[in-house]
DNA sequence: TTGAAAGCGGTACCAT
DNA sequence: ATGGTACCGCTTTCAA
């Protein structure tokens, strides 16, 4: 029932071949004024509209690119498709958003599907990359937040290194020495900014570091500290796998009446705009959450137009600290 | 140089016939399992990837619906478009994003080319229905959070009168007289939130409420209070025109040295999760987010299907009252 | 099991 | 200014 009347019908109605509907209709010159009116009129009566398929197999023009997040309410992926929507909007195409909602069903469904919407994809992913590769074969895929495996791939790293170095050398120039952690809790391996975290306090000679692990929410933010604090209460400043993770800690310590940043510090990792709608603001190192978004999807158009893809180098970004009120 | 393999490439090297190629790839049956093997071969080796138009010209399935926003960072639209894209999901169709970036050319720059690749519009516009109709022509379009004016068009109502005055009743209950609220600034005309908190108001035999207008924003919010509270010192709750505004009231509050909800009783609109991260949580009067989005693709699909679209009383969604801790 | 032919709904190019 | 025709890439009859 749905995309009934075609250009056919036009054409017959107005009483014109269907090339003249479709110069009447794009606008094209060489058309009588009152042949075009005619064929206008006859187009809105019935209610036409061409088909974009139809239309899309003629003209290859027009790009769709496939945008696929664990999460849209989660803040972080939300500034990450703001950017990769902009910088699709910037270029005329489009981005079809998928939502997996942190599922590895949702996310087998969607990739079973996206092949056959768009152009390229981008996004993150838990998947392998075989299993990856075999359904989203032939096309272009940029991966966001986890390194790439084989060539087939692209990916944008995120390279938090200099970023931590630079909250750690805040925190230890503000006096604090006893610096404690909260990682993403259920992960097989430690993450890596819990690596450049360890990193940076053995550059100034610190103990090495107190690590807590959170579940990644408010709440599990919350939770975490508590318990960290009750292990070692002489922690006087802590870094934390994310912002939101971050927050939770904020809220913990106003809960146990430790002022921020005065009786405890508070980094965060993202440098999210929500870290500013805490009280105190939240210190952060920060990454350009808009620039993961637009470099997945330059890198995407680099490989649909065939040009050379950007360089791994040129693919990361990198984290500075954002100094607000928390530390 | 796109899409430059075709099935006839496929099928020239794997010495078939198109139609073989066509049932190799789509798992038909009545084909010998070598000659299948021997096409995913070719197809593989070609980078074979068939042509999404040309598909769907053919087979007249697959739905997408473009979704317009006037900006994804907005935690409420966050929220709507979330509750869009997981109704789509859960009907197997694809959603476009666009986001117009609170911009009246982005936003025609959207409607202009929208049309041509989907087959249904629902958002938010500030276009006039005129100037919207004349270019989604054709297409059902679904209005939220603002009312169509002809039968063109369908809209999602938000009905805050019942919440609003759950609201009022709430802060009188707890012995407040004194009520301001920070509406929307910069509209021509007051805002139906401001008409059913006037009326909450009255229906109590309380005093023309103090009104004052806040920019959409957290600093907005902050900065209305301020002034607000040196005009009306007397004032002990505030009411505000979301839950932005409201939380930069709050922070404002907390500059001023007053305690929330003890000093000042704080009560935001929406009932976003982003009231929750702010301490004290922010006491709201709710909508439910998501079915805002989910009312508007089902509408949508209706209106497609040729199905009886939702009557304007089922496409309300109505506000209650979310006691939190701000008051 | 496989292939030939006929569209799907448009647009472009070449006549008229 | 308008119409005829080929063709975009794929799937669906219908024969063979």
């Amino acid at each position: 029932m749905g995309k009934r009347v075609t250009i056919n019908d036009v054409a017959r109605i107005a009483g014109v071949s269907r090339q003249t509907v479709s110069r009447a209709l794009n606008d094209k010159g060489e058309i009588d004024g009152s042949t075009k009116q005619r064929v206008l009129d006859a187009a809105r009566e019935l209610g036409y509209r061409p088909s974009r398929f139809a239309r899309g197999l003629v003209r290859q023009d027009s790009t769709t690119i496939g945008l696929v997040i664990p999460d849209l309410l989660n803040p972080f992926f939300t500034e990450v498709a703001h950017g990769a929507l902009e910088a699709a909007r910037a270029r005329d195409w489009h981005v079809i958003v998928y939502d997996t909602a942190d599922s590895i069903d949702e996310e087998r469904r969607t990739i079973e599907v996206v092949v056959s919407q768009v152009d390229a994809v981008v996004g993150y992913f838990s998947l392998d990359e075989a299993e990856l590769d075999q359904h989203l074969s032939g096309i272009p895929v940029v991966l966001i937040g986890r390194e790439h495996r084989t060539p087939r791939f692209s990916s944008i790293r995120i390279d938090g290194q200099k970023g931590v170095h630079e909250a750690v050398d805040h925190l230890v120039a503000a006096g604090h020495r006893r610096i404690g952690m909260l990682d993403h809790a259920g992960r097989a391996e430690p993450s890596l900014r819990r690596g450049w975290f360890a990193d940076a306090m053995a550059t100034h000679g610190l103990d090495a570091p107190v690590v807590g692990n959170a579940v990644q929410s408010v709440d599990g933010g919350a939770e975490a500290l508590h318990e960290m604090l009750s292990r070692h209460p002489d922690l006087t400043a802590v870094f934390t796998y994310n912002d939101v993770v971050a927050i939770g800690a904020l809220r913990a310590a106003r809960r146990l009446g430790l002022a921020v940043p005065g009786d405890l510090a508070v980094i965060g990792f993202d440098g999210l705009q929500l870290g500013t709608v805490v009280d105190p603001a939240l210190t952060s190192v920060a990454l350009d959450t808009t620039r993961i978004g637009a470099l997945a999807i330059d890198q995407a158009g680099r490989l649909l137009a065939g040009e050379p893809p950007l360089p791994p180098e040129e693919l990361q970004v990198s984290a500075t600290l954002l100094v607000r009120d928390s530390a």
